[in-house]
RNA sequence: GGGCGUUUGGCUCAGUUGGUUAGAGCAUCUCCCUUACAAGGAGAGGGUCGGGGGUUCGAAUCCCUCAACGCCCA
């Protein structure tokens, strides 16, 4: 592929009023049309840069993050195509999760039944706001699991042709022929396939284990999704008698409703209160259940009296001891978070006190619980002094609205580390193989895989997502055996074990003592977002494009889900590729309102983008956004799209100007490169080449700020500097051999120029192009600095900044003296250094006309000087 | 409590390996309707780079320390 710059068509013409109305629609069914990005599958591996897009949340809509954050990859991606890759650049859309389950249930009023058998024929339900009030009241109708998918498919369709025609709208150069949805069969299939090799080579495992669990959703929690929030509680001193002395043993608990729940007492193993203690044991109060003072060091010597109940479970520390001292478990939390209405044996032994006193509080939630074990302890007799109001961090899911309890129970997980330190090694390395833009970021992935406790929780009991493509065994008395799992086969995929038959049984025998059971359970979201390199490239379905675009090149995302979806999706494909699924991490920063907090539906100060592409204009917004460094915050800021609005204005005039010269008629004149003769023109030009190493060193590095940067300072240094002084030698003041030199030379700047500024404002460069050149702007070559340089051949950059400064000197004499800055200049005089002098000498002729001066006198001296005198009046004045 | 980042004129930000009077844009003020551009142009004023200490001939730029803010994790 050729990187000269393109030829141009010899019949162009420059419109009499360009404007910047209605480009978006104009170029982007231009663009569709054409097939401008389209990916080229010809294209071999090294040949190809191929993106992970990450698939934005398809509910309610698109916010300015999103604008801002996929700028960014835009401009790699257009970038990219301009130095001849053949750019893999896809959307996929994420409608696998809660919202989509919420949004589907309240708008046709269904609910998920997974027990249920699909019925093809289900009409299309009446959407809640169009059916009769009375009708609105009634209950939810049960619906398959299968049918439930699709209603979701089909509302989250008309979603995503609303992202897509905002995405249009501000120009990604994504290629719309391809895109994927998280619930679709692809998908599915793509995320049981691989869950499935991760069962084969025991990557997958399930387990009888404590989880977090949310009581509201009935969802088992991991740890990726957990956070601490400040809550208020109080610390309880009770007392618990010693079986040998009598005497009290004062703990003090946030979580008195568990004491029926306590396995033993803790305290530090060099704590000499206690020490005397180890080994023996008390009685709880009201239950009279006796438990041992065990040791460990967790155990804090500082908080309280120094000496802690363990529950089963009442916090992830009571998790640590109970697996580290091996002691029972005596769960009586259920996942509906309410006390177990069956009375414990643990209890039941101790009496009809203990029963009368447990009864009392089962079936209540832990709250109402709560309040009635301390009117219990109070008339014991059991509560020393008043519950000590604190505020301390509480675990919550991150969606969810009330404190995680800790229940037992089998779940999937799935292996990264948490549990293996070799394998947390090799993660390890695969982040630091990784190029992290900014490189910092990389300490973030590694804070997080150093500081997991555990595997990957990968079940969740929900009903919405993708199943486990996994059956099992029922033994005579109906019991699962989870052992031995019947697993899908892989031609099968995807299928939903709730209504599918596994292989080597009939449909009568589910559920059936000798027969089969569906595994209920879903996946978590990220087990199918954690796939999207797979699922994109066609991996186990598209041999030869996933050989032509993995490991993929790029994955653009926050940096707040760099625990989250970069990791788990480094996990998968370090398990099933051996190898990292792609070669750079580019990380977005978060727009901040003006008050510098991050923009998010909770805090109800997001700001949509509609109204300001409307009002700006895409390449104005894409301004604002690619003025954002990586990774780096940026506050949202309209003023920075009015200067990209000014820029895009001043690049159609600009061109105006240099297309417009050199015919009476209007009509082209084409000027060989060779026509480059004048110093100034060649210094300009030598300035360009160098811009031109400067921005593609930005782009390498993924610095796609920097680059915008320079070339918008190059582009008003030649606005202001280049244009005035070369403009009437461009008229033909001295001749056509100085006249076609400065038009040649705007020529070939102002096509390198539109080329630099393409992936940043690519409606107004295209309109401009299509003026002048042949074909789209966006396929054209990047610009090749040693072919401007060729052009430049003896030109010194110094010059054009001694003409500019010179100028510049003229225009302030004129301002100050408070004239019109064509008024004539009687003298110029400058006085300057050997080399500073040499290169004004060789500009001197048009310094003197852009300046309108008389004369201009240029003598050495050993410091720079410039005088300029006005003239008395002006000529016919 | 730990990690990462940020702190440059009224506002939003540049400042690459330490080096000439710290740069833009917005805002403010002054001037100019000059045939690419009045949704414009030319110019001016305004900061000593969060505080303190150190290294150096020389630091916004390196080191230490403190502070504020943000995020992530305990």
């Amino acid at each position: 592929m050729s990187t000269a710059a393109p030829t141009p068509r010899t019949d162009w013409t420059v419109p009499e009023k360009p404007g910047l109305e209605d480009l978006e629609t104009r170029w982007d069914s231009h663009w569709e049309e054409q097939g401008t990005y389209r990916f080229d599958r010809t294209a071999t591996r090294d040949g190809v840069f191929s993106i992970d897009t990450p698939p934005p949340t398809v509910s309610g809509s698109l916010h300015v993050g999103h604008v801002f954050s996929y700028t960014h990859t835009d401009t790699i991606a257009r970038y990219q195509r301009m130095r001849g890759k053949s750019v893999f650049y896809p959307m996929g859309w994420d409608d696998n999760g809660l919202p989509t389950e919420r949004r589907v249930q309240n708008y046709y009023g269904v609910q998920c039944d997974p027990s249920l058998p699909y019925d093809p024929a289900m009409p299309t339900p009446t959407p809640m706001s169009e059916r009769p009030k009375e009708e609105q009241k009634k209950l939810p109708v049960n619906i398959s699991r299968r049918n439930f998918i699709e209603l979701c498919n089909l509302l989250t369709t008309e979603d995503e042709k609303a992202f897509e025609q905002l995405f249009r709208t501000l120009g990604l150069s994504v290629d719309w022929s391809r895109t994927y949805a998280t619930i679709d069969d692809h998908c599915r299939r793509v995320a049981q396939r691989a869950f499935l090799h991760n069962l084969d080579r025991d990557e997958a495992y399930q387990a009888e284990a404590p989880v977090l669990w949310d009581v509201d959703f009935r969802c088992a929690v991991a740890q990726a999704e957990l956070e601490d929030r400040e809550m208020p509680g109080a610390y309880h001193r009770i007392p618990f008698v010693h079986t040998g002395t009598g005497e009290p043993i004062f703990i003090e608990t946030t979580r008195p409703e568990l004491i029926a729940a306590c396995v033993s007492l803790v305290a530090h193993p060099d704590d000499e209160r206690y020490q005397p203690l180890f080994g023996t044991t008390v009685r709880s109060p009201l239950f009279g259940v006796e438990v041992e003072i065990r040791a460990h060091e967790l155990a804090d010597p500082e908080k309280g009296s120094g000496i802690a109940m363990i529950c089963t479970f009442g916090d992830i520390t009571d998790v640590t001891w109970w697996r580290e001292l091996q002691l029972d478990t005596r769960p009586i939390v259920t996942d509906n978070g309410r006390i177990a209405s069956e009375v414990p044996e643990w209890i039941a032994a101790g009496g009809p006190d203990a029963i009368a006193a447990y009864e009392k509080l089962a079936g209540k939630t832990v709250k109402q619980a709560q309040v009635l074990i301390v009117e219990l302890l109070r008339e014991a007799g059991a509560l020393d002094g008043e519950p000590k109001p604190i505020t301390h961090p509480v675990k919550f899911y991150e969606k969810g609205d009330r404190p995680l309890e800790i229940l037992t129970s089998r779940q999937w997980y799935l292996r990264n580390g948490g549990r293996d330190l070799e394998l947390r090694g090799a993660l390890l390395e695969r982040g630091s193989e990784l190029h992290w833009h900014p490189g910092h970021m990389r300490v973030r992935y590694e804070n997080w895989v150093n500081g997991l406790n555990g595997d990957w929780l990968v079940s969740r009991q929900r009903f919405f997502g993708v199943s486990f493509p996994i059956w099992y065994p029922l033994d005579a008395d109906g019991q699962p055996m989870h052992d031995s799992p019947i697993r899908a086969e892989e031609a099968a995929l995807p299928v939903d074990p709730a209504t599918d038959t596994p292989q080597g049984y009939d449909e009568s025998q589910r559920d059936q003592p000798g027969g089969f059971t569906g595994d209920p359970d879903v996946m978590d979201t990220w087990a199918t977002s954690s796939l999207t390199p797979q699922i994109a490239t066609g991996w186990g379905e598209d041999p030869d494009l996933f050989e032509r675009t993995f490991p993929m090149d790029l994955r653009p995302q926050a940096h707040e889900i760099i625990r989250t979806w970069l990791f788990s999706t480094a996990v998968r494909s370090h398990l099933e590729h051996d190898s990292l699924p792609w070669r750079n991490a580019g990380i977005s920063g978060w727009v901040l309102d003006p008050d510098r907090k991050k923009m998010s539906k909770s805090k109800g100060n997001v700001v949509t983008p509609l109204h300001l592409l409307e009002q700006y204009g895409a390449d104005a917004v894409r301004y604002w956004a690619a003025s954002g460094r990586p990774g780096t915050d940026t506050t949202f800021d309209e003023g920075q799209m009015k200067i990209g609005r000014r820029l895009s204005i001043k690049l159609l005039n600009a061109s105006r100007f240099a297309l417009g010269l050199g015919s009476a008629d209007g009509s082209a004149v084409v000027h060989d490169a060779s026509a480059v003769t004048e110093p100034l023109d060649r210094a300009m030009l030598a300035d360009l080449a160098r811009l031109v190493d400067d921005t593609t060193a930005a782009f390498d590095g993924y610095d796609y700020a920097r680059a915008l940067e320079r070339t918008e300072s190059f582009f008003w240094q030649f606005c202001d500097q280049y244009l005035e002084l070369v403009k009437t030698r461009a008229y033909g003041s001295r001749g056509d051999h100085a006249a076609a030199s400065a038009q040649a030379a705007l020529q070939l700047a102002l096509s390198t120029l539109l080329r630099l500024f393409a992936p940043f404002l690519p409606f107004v460069t295209e309109e401009i192009w299509s003026w002048w050149q042949e074909g789209s702007v966006h396929t054209a070559p990047w610009p090749d600095a040693s072919e401007l340089r060729e052009r430049a051949a003896d030109g010194d950059p110094l010059a054009f900044a001694m003409g500019a400064e010179v100028l510049s000197a003229a225009r302030r004499a004129k301002t100050e003296a408070k004239r019109s800055l064509k008024w004539p200049v009687e003298l110029i005089a400058v006085a300057d250094t050997g080399a500073r002098a040499a290169a004004l000498q060789s500009v001197v002729a048009d310094v003197q006309e852009a300046a309108n001066a008389e004369s201009v006198t240029v003598d050495l001296a050993a410091e720079s000087a410039v005088t300029v005198t006005l003239a008395a009046e002006p000529d016919g004045a």
